[in-house]
DNA sequence: CGCGATCACGGTACTGGATACCGTAAGGTG
DNA sequence: CACCTTACGGTATCCAGTACCGTGATCGCG
């Protein structure tokens, strides 16, 4: 047994006896059998020794991306997150010890949260690129990585307290949601009525009705159910403005590299 | 001026100076004039100095979601996370300036965002008590969370680079494009009616029928997707809170079905 | 075999964040 | 004035993390 995996059975059975906090390195490296820098040679903090490599993942993720063949960005994001699940689901029931732990410490929560975040922005980039350099791109981008890593947040934990039965097919199946949102728009075309989106409003609701009445009765061109529906931007003082083409699809014209 | 507001000047002064690791809590203490002792009485760690106060925000957050009266979970949320965007722009040139620090230390860019997830967090449970206990509502709730605040970090972010002239403008845009997302998944096409969203708005009535008129004006120029839309989210039973008047947003915005 | 180089490990010392405890001066109240 | 509260400073201590140095084992190579 090497002396890495005698420092992390060390440390998840100290933990687990005295609690985190209440454990020094000292004692982490006494209990494995090796000296106090010993234990700093191999996981760069207290913290390190419990988690996964993360480090890795992240490299064997840019490398699925770089050579995946997906459709879209988001379906080819939404592949390669599986890679982080199945890691997890390798580790088994150390996974579920390390959850058990970090669920009750706010540093390491603190620090789970930010390895997902470099995931996510893994995802962001990787994404964005694949969209263009337009603004609505890159919220999108924003928009599509935070939902593939919630959802696989979603799956994980739900199997780490041991909610899924069959994880593999819950992640696909949240995937496939996440897929479903982001392109579910092109379909089919208008068949007619509007949608009217107004922010932030605070005049009592029969005001708002009644402008709106007369606002669609207003419209002599065109009638109101001819017309079809579109979300309408605020503006703050020109209403000239908050005239936004729809959030494309995941453009095949866009640059997609492969 | 007060020891606290010293304090925080003499930490933004000095890490631009020198740097975050290379300042020590007594270089911040000595130039504030006070003791590191009383350093710690007022702000609990180093990382602490610079940050906002997000447990005041989180709490008037939670105050706003538990008064509010939006039609689904999203636009309640969507509404709420506002409140953290105009905190930041109401710090100006100091928001910039932590941005800047923060940018370059991990450790802080770390702290940021697990303060973020503590946000996302927030609005998942909200949603997710909204929608009921159903296994695909968890996923949607997660989903629907961390669409809002992704999409609120990407205004905030641009704003922050002095990419976004008008924040409000983009917040608007970018939380109408998260409601969006959540809602144009219609199961049945519409009959050829309107749905109006009203969230508060603060603008002149007059801006707001023109902005509706507008609206209905440019059907002839839509996007090609143009999105008859429906929200599938049910509308919550009234929860029995007692309502407490908040001297910022009284009243209920109208809403309308066709 | 012998010898130098490398490597992994242990020990010591130091920096700095964070906590606990104690003493004290200022200000308010009866 | 006596009393209490509050805010502050100082000291001691713990512990994570870094730097440095010494040593024993192992390997490669003549």
């Amino acid at each position: 047994m090497s002396v890495r995996d005698r420092l992390v059975d060390a440390a998840f059975d100290l933990f687990d006896e005295r609690g985190y906090e209440q454990t020094t390195v000292d004692d982490i490296a006494e209990r494995a059998g090796v000296g106090r820098t010993t234990f700093f040679r191999h996981y760069r903090s207290k913290e390190h020794v419990i988690f996964p490599d993360h480090d890795r993942l992240l490299e064997a993720i840019t490398n699925r991306l770089a050579t995946s063949n997906a459709d879209t960005a988001v379906v080819a994001v939404a592949e390669a997150v599986r890679l982080v699940l199945m890691s997890y689901l390798e580790e088994g029931e150390r996974a579920r010890r390390r959850y058990a732990i970090t669920s009750r410490v706010p540093a390491l929560r603190d620090r789970e949260i930010a390895s997902a975040a470099r995931y996510q922005r893994l995802f962001r980039e990787f994404i964005a690129e694949w969209m263009g350099p337009s603004p609505q791109a890159a919220l999108r981008a924003e928009l599509m990585a935070a939902a593939v890593v919630s959802a696989h947040n979603h799956v994980l934990r739900r199997w780490l307290r041991r909610e899924a039965i069959d994880p593999i097919r819950e992640i696909d199946a949240a995937m496939a949601e996440v897929v479903a949102l982001f392109t579910q728009r092109a379909p089919e075309p208008p068949t007619g009525g509007s949608l009217v989106f107004v922010l932030r409003d605070n005049r009592e609701p029969d005001q708002v009705v009644a402008a709106i009445r007369a606002a669609l009765n207003a419209t002599g061109d065109r009638a109101p159910d001819g017309g079809s529906a579109r979300p309408v931007e605020p503006s703050r003082s020109q209403p000239d403005r908050g005239r936004r083409a729809m959030p494309g699809q995941p453009r095949p014209s866009g640059r997609a590299r492969r």
